[in-house]
DNA sequence: TTTATTTTTTAGATTACTCTAAAATATTAA
DNA sequence: TTAATATTTTAGAGTAATCTAAAAAATAAA
C-alpha cells in the first residue's frame, strides 16, 4: 500500500507540495532549490527521477506539479510531520518554536501502525503546535478559514488560530507578546501612518504589532 | 558535544557493540557482515573509516574492539533504541514482539533533549518491554543478575526478566504460554530424556518448555 | 610444517545524491 | 522583435555506501 520513498524524495516531495499550497500551483525549479538547500542542477535530475516514478507531472523549464499520487505522499509527510508536533509539545513539554527541526526527523519514520496510533494517542488533534490542520488518515485536510491580522478592520475581533511564519525568533516574539493561540482579539486601531495595528487582547490590555507581525497571524473570526 | 554519525555508521557501531558484548569481545569482520546484511567487503571499508574516527580500534586482519569514544556512541543508540520500544508498549499499547522494527527507525533520531524528555515522560524505565537494561543519560548501565532457565536447579524459583532471543515467533510463542515478564517460575522437573523443562507458573499451573525455548528465558532469582 | 581451507582485504564498478561550469531555453527590456 | 538577463538543463565529476571477483593473510588439517 504505502510505497516507500527516500528521505531525500520524501524532502522533494514536500518542499513541491508547501510551494504548490503557496503562491502559484505550478512550482519552478530555483523555488524547489531554495527550499531545500540544493542548487538548481541537483533539484533538476531529482525532477526527472521524480517524474519517472509518476511522483510529479514535468515538463523540462515549465515547472512541476505532484501528481495525485505525488500529492498523497506529501500529505502523509506533512501529516507526520504535524502530528508529532503535537506529542513533542503536548505530552513531551517542548516549547512550540523548538519543535520544527525534531519533526523534520521524525516525519521520514515510516509505519502506518505507528503512525495512526499515535494519532490515536494523542486523541486525534485537528492542528498542530502551530494551528495548522492535521491531515486525517485518509489524507483530507479539514482546514478553517482564517484571516491575517493586517486584513482585519477595526473593531473586528476573532481568535488567533495560526501562524504563517514559523521561525523560533517569531514565534517567541509572539509569546512574549502574549499572542499564542487561542488568544482572542479586537481590532481597537489601524495606524495610519505606518499600518501597525492597536488590538486588544482577551478584553484585557492591549498591544500594537507592526503590519509585518499583523500579517504573519491568523485568525479565526 | 553529541558527535553526530550516519545512520550507517551508526548501525555498523551498534552491532560491533551487541556483538562484542555478546562473545568475545574482539569482533570479526564476518560476524559484522552477517548482522547488519552486509559483504564483508563492504565491511572492511567501514572499518577503515571507523578507525579513523577514532571510533574503534582496528588492525587489518585482526578483529575491532570499539574505542571508548566508539563505546558511548553505540550506548546512547541502544538507550535511543530501549526507550523507544518503552514509549511503543506503554503508551501507544504495541505488543512487545512489534517494536524492534520501528524503534530501529527512531533511534536514529538525533536530539538530546528529545531522548532526554522521552526519557522522563515514560518515567525513567530500568528496561526495555523485553527486560534489557537502559543505559541512563550518562551512559550506565545498571544491569540485573539474570541467570537462564535452562541453568536453574531443581526446586529453584524465580521471576522471569528477560529474553535472549528477540524474534517475533519466540515472543509470541511465550505470550502464548504466559511466560511473560514478571511471571513467577518454579522448576519443578528436569526432564532426563530430552532436556525439556517443567515449569510451575505464578503457583498456579504447569507448562512443558523445550531446552531450546529454556535457554532464552532469562530470570532473576 | 607444508598444504588446504577459511577469512579478510584490495581492486574496480555501481547507485543515489550532490556539486560547478557551460550550454540551452525562457523571460524581460529596449 | 531583437538584445540582454535570468532560469533551467546538461556535462562531467565527487562522496558515501554498496557490490563481485581476485589476491593476501590467517587458521586448520594432513
Amino acid at each position: 500500500m504505502s510505497n516507500t520513498h527516500s528521505f531525500t524524495e520524501e524532502n522533494y516531495l514536500k518542499a513541491i507540495y508547501h510551494l504548490s499550497t503557496g503562491n502559484s500551483s505550478v512550482v519552478s525549479t530555483n523555488q524547489i532549490a531554495e527550499m531545500t538547500n540544493t542548487k538548481a542542477a541537483s533539484v533538476t535530475d531529482m525532477l526527472k527521477k521524480l517524474a519517472d516514478k509518476k511522483l510529479i507531472n514535468y515538463i523540462k523549464y515549465q515547472g512541476v506539479t505532484l501528481t495525485e499520487t505525488g500529492q498523497k505522499a506529501a500529505v502523509n509527510i506533512v501529516r507526520k510531520h504535524r502530528l508529532w508536533e503535537v506529542f513533542l509539545v503536548e505530552k513531551l513539554g517542548f516549547k512550540w518554536d523548538e519543535v520544527h527541526d525534531i519533526a523534520e526527523e521524525l516525519e521520514h519514520i515510516n509505519s502506518e501502525a505507528l503512525i495512526n496510533r499515535l494519532d490515536d494517542f494523542l486523541g486525534n488533534p485537528a492542528a498542530d503546535p502551530h494551528g495548522d490542520p492535521i491531515p486525517d488518515r485518509s489524507g483530507t485536510i479539514h482546514q478553517k478559514k482564517l484571516v491575517r491580522i493586517s486584513d482585519m478592520l477595526q473593531d473586528q475581533s476573532g481568535m488567533i488560530s495560526g501562524v504563517s511564519e514559523h521561525s523560533s525568533v517569531f514565534l517567541k516574539l509572539l509569546e512574549k507578546m502574549g499572542l499564542t493561540l487561542g488568544t482572542k482579539i479586537m481590532i481597537s486601531d489601524l495606524i495610519e501612518f505606518d499600518g501597525s495595528i492597536m488590538l486588544i487582547v482577551n478584553e484585557n490590555y492591549d498591544r500594537t504589532i507592526s503590519r509585518e507581525v499583523a500579517k504573519n497571524i491568523l485568525v479565526m473570526l
